[in-house]
DNA sequence: TTAAGTCATATCGTATGATGATTGCTCGCT
DNA sequence: AGCGAGCAATCATCATACGATATGACTTAA
């Protein structure tokens, strides 16, 4: 569901469609998309397949469904920031300002809580695990090679190490999140080397 | 969907079945639940039914389907724990002490953060509704009352202040955990005025 | 005896057609 | 003009059928 160019199942397919279609404000806040026999014809799909994709964004909260109403798209308040998969339309299909700076904050106020709770409660592995991560950040920028998986493990360790499970959650939709915006915006390598410095702090 | 004791319509009662079952422990991680044709038996409903049921559980993250192997639980790092329905269910069905750990670090990290957010974004607005909330707050201290729907709406006020949709994400989420666990402990209302003035400081 | 390859089967994935239920809208009546 | 009844559109549910796939067992050869 979350491998990027082929996608197995009709379902998946289906679903990354119309999520990204409703995450990219193709269809303005309450306006109800096209009824299901005209998507099963866009997607050449059945309803049966329709139907599914449709209650899986009901269940993320990006749309409501009624008789007679249709679908409509809900107000982005309603909407399940933290799913990985919404996430993941929203970085790829432009972000915005304000989700960059509402990212940015978010970040700033989990990863120093994070660090406070993972001084307390880290475990020998996750220490090893954040060890491991470091090591490999400095060699990337040291002697070039994948610098930002490394970066993403280093700080997903960090929220790991906290052992809260709300925490945890957050890192995955972090992670999914900046992944993807560095996939996109492919940034200047020698910005590396200075991340590394603050994030040694 | 959140209608607690009648639900409309036969999907959001199965959802919340299964999802009830789920949360609570009853498949261990890993086990595969019946399969379809077993719990459209349990639940007396059409496999359509079911089978949309089952893809909303696997857009909130609890489980897992694939031909063959079955529907199976996922391990509880993978669910979407900021899901109004998620933690509706965990609250319902047993708190246990980690995750009301989880939840008071949570709400220790959070608000302070979104407390400063807040103070420099909030609108009029914003504040007019926290100060009369805080009023409701402090007159059912005084002269009896709903105190809790007060606290929550303050609570709340403050992370919409923050005006960062992920904060107001987690806001939701807390509203609806904490209302939950209040009406099942139902406390002793001396508890009310102490929570007064933690919060005011 | 062991290991690899093949095959059967259970289970989910998808498609299709039909019927019921609910809601918004319109039209006629007062 | 207000209001109630009926209509129609759309989703909700059901039933059935067939395809796709992964697991485990079975067979066969070294």
């Amino acid at each position: 569901m979350q491998d990027s160019p082929i996608i197995k199942n009709m379902h998946g397919h289906t679903l990354e469609g119309l999520g990204l279609a409703i995450v990219s404000g193709r269809y303005s806040v309450a306006e109800a998309l096209p009824p299901e026999p005209v998507l099963c014809q866009q997607f050449g799909v059945s309803r049966t397949v329709i139907r599914e994709a449709v209650k899986s964004l009901v269940a993320k909260g990006l749309i409501t469904t009624g008789p007679k109403v249709g679908t409509r798209v809900q107000p982005q308040q309603s909407w399940n920031w933290f799913d990985p998969d919404v996430i993941t339309w929203q970085a790829q299909c432009g972000l915005t300002p304000e989700f960059l700076r509402d990212l940015v904050e978010l970040r700033g106020v989990v990863e120093p809580a994070a660090a406070k709770l993972a001084a307390l409660k880290a475990t020998p592995q996750d220490i090893a695990h954040m060890e491991l991560a470091y090591a490999g950040m400095k060699h990337a920028v040291e002697h070039g090679g994948d610098y930002v998986s490394h970066d993403l493990r280093f700080h997903q360790g960090l929220l790991l190490a906290s052992h809260n499970r709300m925490l945890v959650q957050m890192s995955k939709a972090l992670n999914a999140l900046l992944r993807t915006s560095f996939e996109i915006s492919t940034r200047k390598k020698d910005g590396a080397k200075l991340s590394l410095q603050v994030t040694r702090k």
